[in-house]
DNA sequence: ATTACTGTATTAACCACTTAATACAATAAT
DNA sequence: ATTATTGTATTAAGTGGTTAATACAGTAAT
């Protein structure tokens, strides 16, 4: 796992974004313990601050537990995790969906243009 | 045309995305005369150096001419925008593909919810 | 008890983005 | 010729993200 980091966009939104995807995929399972903010801002080759910023957005968002001096773990709430993952399946769909009316495309175009890209994906 | 504009992102970065999006769109036609950069400006709501930086940035790739002293105008060249266009979308596919997939849908989860999600759509 | 590790907080410095206020050169319009 | 408008450049100030270097309190491990 790279840790794609550009720098078109604060880096602690993009740490959001990718340990939010890591646990709606269930790669951080339910429950699981989260390593700490020294090592994962290591693993991900950031200051230590930046991925506390980011850890403590997912708190707040009740992705995430903190166990004041026993590190972080994945919250055990199985439908905060769906509800997460409902909200940012349906988020990606309608920004595709405009950009790509806006851009000129119709329905059916989008559908076929879609329909060919997944057939040529390795699955 | 509102130009809604996030703070998540460098506002340049958004202004090239939307005059873009309008050029490949056709709503600014092929050796259209574009607005002088105050005015865009002010019609963004932003400040002249971040319009004239956006616009500097899309004549560096070629959707724009300028012409130093009569304003500005978006090329002629068609191909110039078709090539845009098309690289514009497959960029919106395979970022939109790879985040689905990362979430854990598979090929056919995501036909059928952008399938949904298109039929659902209103005209 | 001591040690090591946890999350958290603070301070200073640096850098990119943004805005504001100008100014200049070239040309279109009059 | 004069005026207005064009793109462009410069300088200063403010803001927010990022890094670095610490420090502290609480707790698990020994």
């Amino acid at each position: 796992m790279p840790w794609e980091l550009k720098s078109d966009r604060p880096i602690y939104t993009q740490l959001i974004e990718y340990i939010e995807l890591m646990i709606v995929s269930g790669v951080y399972p339910l429950g699981s313990k989260l390593p700490s903010v020294r090592d994962m801002a290591q693993e991900a080759a950031v200051n230590p601050n930046t991925m506390q910023r980011a850890l403590a957005k997912l708190e707040e968002d009740g992705l995430i537990i903190t166990h004041r001096t026993s590190g972080r773990s994945i919250t055990e709430d199985e439908s905060m995790v769906a509800k997460a993952k409902t909200k940012l399946a349906q988020q990606q769909i309608s920004e595709f969906l405009e950009k790509m009316q806006l851009m000129g495309f119709d329905q059916q175009e989008i559908l076929t243009i879609i329909d060919n890209m997944v057939k040529g994906m390795k699955k």
